[in-house]
DNA sequence: ACCTGAACACCGTTCAAGT
DNA sequence: ACCTGAACACCGTTCAAGT
């Protein structure tokens, strides 16, 4: 569906100077800073960032698309590690509190028809196949939805997010773990 | 702190209006839903709503801290029951899903010096005895953190706000219950 | 003592006018 | 094809004027 043109020198240079202002803007404020602020700061005028990005999700995916993808990458890289779904989880988790509001965005997007969602829904379907293949090598106690572990793990995400230590969020992925690995009742 | 002084009769009148006018809209668009619609609704003027509720959180506080503290006080009742914890995280949730928003405000509001963070910590605490008492008595791993438990508990209620289905809520909470019914690693 | 609503600041979104 | 910014709608918060 998209339209793969290449730009414009102009509109490629204010995409760009559009984006960096706004992974500074979410650095700073959370994915629900100011979208005047972030036009203001590329020198750059608000309906241009309209143009370049129709809603928040648009520009907040452009920032994390890459990351995300990656992450759905590594899912199938730990595979047939005995720790893939602890390794995979934290990756994960790392990635979705790299903004303060990413996690909501990413949990509110999943399963919705937007770009964002698409791309979470590959996160989301990547972990799942993990899981489930953790379930047949009999590492991980069969009755779970493989989709409630990743909603778990978003879950700690949104509580840990604005953290500066790793320490909370460890600890409860860790328990969210043993709680999977543990055998049924 | 507080003045115990009744109220002018209309004041008070006016007090009930906005509050049911408040858990209308609450209900209906979470606990982030328009002042002035509520203020409206109430046939009240918008500084008269500021005058009773000086924030947003004093007005949610009204309309939850009689449910949260009946919360609270279950904590000891179940004390004593084997499934207390499962009984008692159930309850908490129930109720911290009761306004869209309202796990996010009652996550925010912990451990800050407002009266609505003071409702919440002794929420908090409550669940906390009762988690040490479960350890004490042997039934749930030793070296989780009471606090933890809370908090994970809060996640799921954040993730789940907004469903009919108590399922997917009821899931969850078992994983995490199960976690800590594990044996430590 | 309490209520009112105008005033101010801020933000998101659209669109007519420009190049 | 792309950019600009004024215009509109909406919301939170304060405060001078009223009873």
């Amino acid at each position: 569906v998209t339209d793969d043109r290449p730009l414009r020198a102009d509109a490629r240079r204010n995409r760009e100077r559009l984006l960096a202002a706004a992974d500074h803007a979410f650095r700073r404020h959370g994915v629900n800073a100011s979208l005047d602020d972030i036009a203001r700061a590329a020198g750059v005028g608000i309906g241009t960032l309209y143009r370049h990005f129709p809603t928040r999700d648009d520009l907040i995916l452009a920032l994390v698309a890459a990351d995300l993808d990656r992450v759905a990458a590594l899912a199938d890289e730990y595979a047939d590690r005995t720790d893939a779904l602890e390794r995979w989880l934290d990756e994960l988790v790392r990635h979705t509190i790299a903004y303060r509001g990413l996690a909501e965005a990413v949990v509110a997007a999943t399963d919705s028809p937007t770009a964002l969602g698409a791309c979470c829904d590959r996160v989301h379907g990547a972990g799942a196949r993990l899981v489930r293949r953790e379930q047949q090598r009999g590492t991980l106690r069969s009755d779970a939805d493989p989709d409630d572990v990743i909603d778990l793990a978003n879950a700690i995400a949104w509580l840990t997010e604005g953290e500066r230590s790793p320490r909370r969020r460890r600890r409860l992925l860790r328990l969210a773990i043993d709680g999977l690995r543990a055998t049924a009742a």
